[in-house]
DNA sequence: GGACACATCATTGTATACAACTTTGCTCAC
DNA sequence: GTGAGCAAAGTTGTATACAATGATGTGTCC
């Protein structure tokens, strides 16, 4: 029953139900407003959504899908907690897909393209500028994202988006570094060379970029290797 | 295919439930029982496993994330017709993954995944023998997803997958090709490389076994280039 | 005869109801 | 005091009911 009926009758422009809720909890959990490990009860987030069970169940099965929630049966569901092992093959993956992809959007990009990605920087910028870093952190993933979708493979661009959503939990989970500034003058570098059509060059950068942000990760401490569920809903902090 | 094991030792009873429609449907599309842009109607396919709407969807919503199916709002569920232009993307995203992880597979093969390799092969001996092409394809694809396990890369097998699900369309609808026994010898080969841990080799035999079964299909005629989908239903053979 | 308009039907989208399972807190025996 | 056992509460899994949208067939008007 929706009491607040803001949807239009029509002109909903095939604007989808449950993929507004999918969005929605997925921004929430890049921009780290949802912690790993939280529980996303299915009457919590109906309510707050003002849609019912049915709906959160397929946005909740969407997001399980990219493996941005874990889904334990008669259990519910949880922003997903990769393992070391799991961060280290989702960057392995990144570092083999994403500089080729590089390559091809620094071949094929146009200045619409390029303007698009300086824009994400600007924004990245502001956020920045604002202490706003759960927003910096999603918008530095979208970078990414834009660049796959600029090359103009569309299932590369896909599997990019899935590694660079399940990149945003391991940061949360396992980045050390305290400034993300340097990130900033690593896509900086991206963009002139994607604009200047040097395809090398923005795969070599991809590539460095990708090991550095890859270095920033605690892969290898031994602690809570194999930690239940119940202690690691227990050990965060929120 | 959805084969992720909810590792619960015992209870084997608790195998979810709408995951066994979502395998029957994936089983029936794989082995070419059900043709690309066939409708998947949700009371009918209830019906035939004896399930609610609830399930079925929840089955049609995981199958239409890997692009198996494709939903379209208000319309429904129909087997997906990959565009040439999908085609393409799907083999040259195989053509970047799968060498690598084959080198990975022959340096990390231990005997008994070679014993599972070589029981692959027999069974798809075996299909092909009894002249069930379906089968022999479908086997022909658990090949390459079992070689991506072997190299213990969880999230790259998982893409894996989902391009060699979408290949099985792509074979239904542009294959030109007369026999299938030359992907025999191939896939043989393959596995005296991966026993012999071989990784160049396998890399190798991998690449040109994929630009083989990439030459192999017809992506470039013109016609029909965007045929409604109402003629791609009524054009259907079965 | 053809085309538009409307009524009817079928199918999907969403909400709600009920069943099954898990968790939790309490009681009772040792 | 500690542990097992049981009961109550809460949450998820599934089925069903209702609402909304798209498809279809018919009738009238040109």
């Amino acid at each position: 029953m929706n009491s607040s009926a803001p949807s239009s009758p029509r002109m909903l422009g095939a604007l989808a139900a449950s993929d507004r809720v999918a969005d929605a909890l997925s921004l929430a959990i890049h921009e780290h407003r949802i912690a790993p490990g939280t529980k996303l009860g299915e009457d919590e987030i109906g309510e707050v959504y003002g849609v019912s069970r049915t709906v959160v169940r397929a946005a909740l099965q969407s997001l399980a899908h990219i493996q941005l929630v874990e889904m334990q049966r008669n259990r519910g569901a949880f922003v997903a907690q990769p393992s070391q092992q799991e961060a280290r093959e989702v960057f392995e993956a990144r570092e083999l897909l994403e500089p080729r992809t590089a390559h091809m959007a620094a071949t094929r990009a146009t200045p619409a393209d390029v303007d698009s990605l300086r824009a994400h920087i600007a924004e990245e910028h502001a956020a920045t500028a604002t202490w706003d870093r759960g927003r910096a952190l999603h918008l530095s993933g979208l970078f990414h994202t834009e660049i796959a979708r600029i090359a103009g493979q569309t299932t590369i661009a896909g599997f990019i988006g899935t590694l660079i959503a399940r990149s945003s939990l391991i940061i949360a989970l396992y980045w050390r570094r305290e400034s993300a500034l340097c990130e900033s003058h690593a896509h900086h570098a991206l963009i002139e060379a994607i604009a200047a059509g040097d395809g090398a060059a923005a795969e070599d950068l991809m590539r460095s970029h990708l090991v550095d942000l890859h270095s920033a990760l605690d892969l290898h401490q031994s602690a809570a290797p194999a930690r239940s569920l119940k202690e690691a809903l227990l050990s965060r902090e929120s």
